[in-house]
DNA sequence: AACCTTAATCGTAATATTACGATTAAGGGG
DNA sequence: CCCCTTAATCGTAATATTACGATTAAGGTT
């Protein structure tokens, strides 16, 4: 049907399903390298950066925007979006500790 | 179009979406949970711990084999998954990487 | 006020994803 | 050899995603 169930998952597993698909697409990686390597974090910098048109790149950073990984400030006419440092702490932990959950016992 | 530009992105970029993308569906986070805490790897008790139909288990299972995370032994009429150890460790370290990358300056 | 820049939103189209039931294929048991 | 179990695949339907051009909205500038 096109709908994920998630009703049926736990908060935790939605939520790390949640960042996942947040990271699961190469314009939005690029878009969060671009932030931490921040040679600026002006919308249109980041939309001349990509090989996208700009309603796409407007897009993406919504997502994100919509997990919570990023926040935009109205600088003027244009917007200037930064990584939000607390989400950012929670995904790290999140997503590390199932990372570090696997430990290679090879089972069969 | 729906169809993601990943020609005009890095390779890492796009490794790094491929296994966003895998991680974006809490059904395949549970079986990942499942096969990491592996109360056992056939593939009938990870369907009976979901709550989806066998098709659909199926069609996750797919998707983690496609992205090298999981691999499956067919073990009589049964198919035993379990976690790809050198997979994991890969996506440990691209991932791990990237959530290590940022440091909070507070940019805006 | 008229205008330019900037970025969000709208409208639309193509493709992907999610889900399920039904069917198929393959192995084991009688 | 015929059946049963198991899991992959097929067929299909609903919804989501990705992308772009066009439009809108908001802030500055002249």
């Amino acid at each position: 049907m096109g709908l994920a169930k998630t009703e049926e998952f736990t908060l935790k597993q939605n939520e790390m399903a949640l960042l996942g698909k947040a990271l699961g697409h190469p314009a939005r990686i690029a878009i969060l390298q671009h932030l931490i390597n921040k040679k600026s974090c002006v919308c249109g910098d980041i939309v001349d950066g990509l090989p996208l048109s700009q309603s796409t790149v407007s897009q993406h950073l919504s997502e994100l925007k919509k997990v919570g990984l990023i926040q935009g400030n109205i600088s003027g006419p244009s917007v200037c979006y930064c990584i939000d440092g607390k989400a950012w702490e929670r995904m790290k932990m999140i997503l590390g500790d199932f990372l570090k959950s696997f430990e290679d016992p090879a089972c069969c």
